[in-house]
DNA sequence: GGGATTGTACGAGAACAGTCGTACAGAACG
DNA sequence: CGTTCTGTACGACTGTTCTCGTACAATCCC
């Protein structure tokens, strides 16, 4: 079990884009928009295991998460501030808008 | 030819996301960040004319651009008002972003 | 009208993304 | 130690995306 983190210059804007142009990663984006630990388990409901992983992978090797081993869970953290150092304000932009598109219109 | 445009309230963030997650289509839209017009064919180089018409339809969908035809080219130009409105500050955070990814680390 | 220009439409192929089931690894708990 | 729990690894399948070439439509210009 590797879990590669990407270091914040080594973001690339396109892959954190492509990581959130997806409707299951935005809901995931929205539960982890606390910035408190959940463990992979707990966010998104409906969906296989290694679904699961394969989209907390994309994530995070966008930049976007962080996944922390802790005992047999592993706990996923919004990397809010790496994110707002890179590409300041897109974050808070991105959840704002997450909200206006789940309004009804 | 029937380019259709979806209307602000048709706009979906994941949609948007996904348009602009593309290195391709974020190159485009450094180009139409001006806010004028451009003739479909001097905004990228290096594609075949059926691919570029491919991207213009993504962004076009997604409410990001938007086609008029003029003569025997077709402008585009970028929706940034309506994109505002819809998802605000989202348009300037990518924007910036695409220019912080731009820079040499 | 005939030719050149600009772009769309369509079909094809290669690559990628999203989903699942099964198998496995590591930690916790009896 | 064996079982359960949580999640990853891998392979498979399906559908979508990206790219191109060819064909076509509309416009402009001679």
């Amino acid at each position: 079990m590797v879990l590669h983190h990407p270091a914040p210059e080594q973001f690339r804007l396109e892959n954190v884009l492509t990581a959130l142009g997806n409707p299951t990663r935005l809901a995931a984006l929205r539960v982890l928009a606390d910035c408190r630990q959940h463990p992979c388990g707990v966010v998104l409901q409906g969906y296989s295991k290694s679904t699961l992983t394969h989209h907390w992978r994309v994530l995070r090797e966008a930049g976007v998460i962080w996944q922390e081993p802790a005992g047999r869970e592993v706990l996923l953290r919004l990397r809010r501030d790496d994110l707002e150092a890179r590409f300041p304000g897109l974050l808070d932009s991105v959840l704002n808008a997450a909200a206006a598109d789940a309004e009804p219109a």
